[in-house]
DNA sequence: TCGTTATATTCCGTTTTAACGATCTATAAA
DNA sequence: TTTATAGATCGTTAAAACGGAATATAACGA
């Protein structure tokens, strides 16, 4: 139960589902991530590691940066489930449409400080 | 995207996670629901409701009573896989195998006083 | 070792959520 | 009609969630 409802609750905010979503075109450092996403620093760590811990995202330190990715769903069939149907799922929308948009334009040797 | 965070948001309460849960059983009416969990009138009711608005369940008047069931999934993609999924996850919990396993005993008729 | 930089953590104010009791509403029965 | 009852709604309180600024941590480079 505790694990479902954490699953359940890191889908639960607008920036943690985008994050999902832009997580599925590649790997991101947090600052391509707050970047992309127009949110603090601080917001964006904060985030992550509540995906990370309810196993939807991954983490992988290359130098100073941190790379996140999604997860492949072995932690528990809700994480496996949901990582699966969000790849397909939100493909329409605005908001979404817009992140993919800006996406490839984003890489984390532009961004300059905070 | 906001329909989709309705029903995760609405998953992310395990008040609410064992009310779908003993929906799968059989249609019941609010007050045999608080019973089972043992939460007050009010508190089932509201739960009820925010389920009811994400599409997970649907009501129906018989009487005084208003009897709740699962819903069929119509309303969007994120409902209809979720509703199919959680009847076979969380099976094992030892929460759920107990209300479960009172539920039989639970009848409106036998409900006294609030 | 000393900066510098990307990320994590802490702090704090604001908003949301969950719980309950009390009250209101509607239906049914008397 | 009245009265009784199931459920919905409202008011309040406490806890949790979210956001950003500030600070701490860790890794690289000079």
């Amino acid at each position: 139960m505790k694990q479902f409802i954490k699953v359940m609750k890191a889908l639960s905010d607008p920036n943690r589902v985008k994050m999902m979503k832009i997580l599925q075109s590649r790997p991101l450092c947090v600052c391509e991530i707050k970047e992309t996403l127009g949110i603090a620093q601080s917001t964006a760590s904060k985030h992550l590691k509540l995906l990370e811990d309810a196993g939807l995202v991954r983490s992988f330190k290359e130098g100073l940066w941190v790379n996140y990715s999604l997860a492949d769903g072995s932690d528990s069939p809700y994480c496996a489930s949901m990582i699966g149907n969000m790849k397909h799922w939100l493909e329409d929308e605005a908001q979404i449409k817009d992140l993919n948009q800006i996406l490839p334009g984003i890489n984390r040797i532009d961004i300059v400080g905070k």
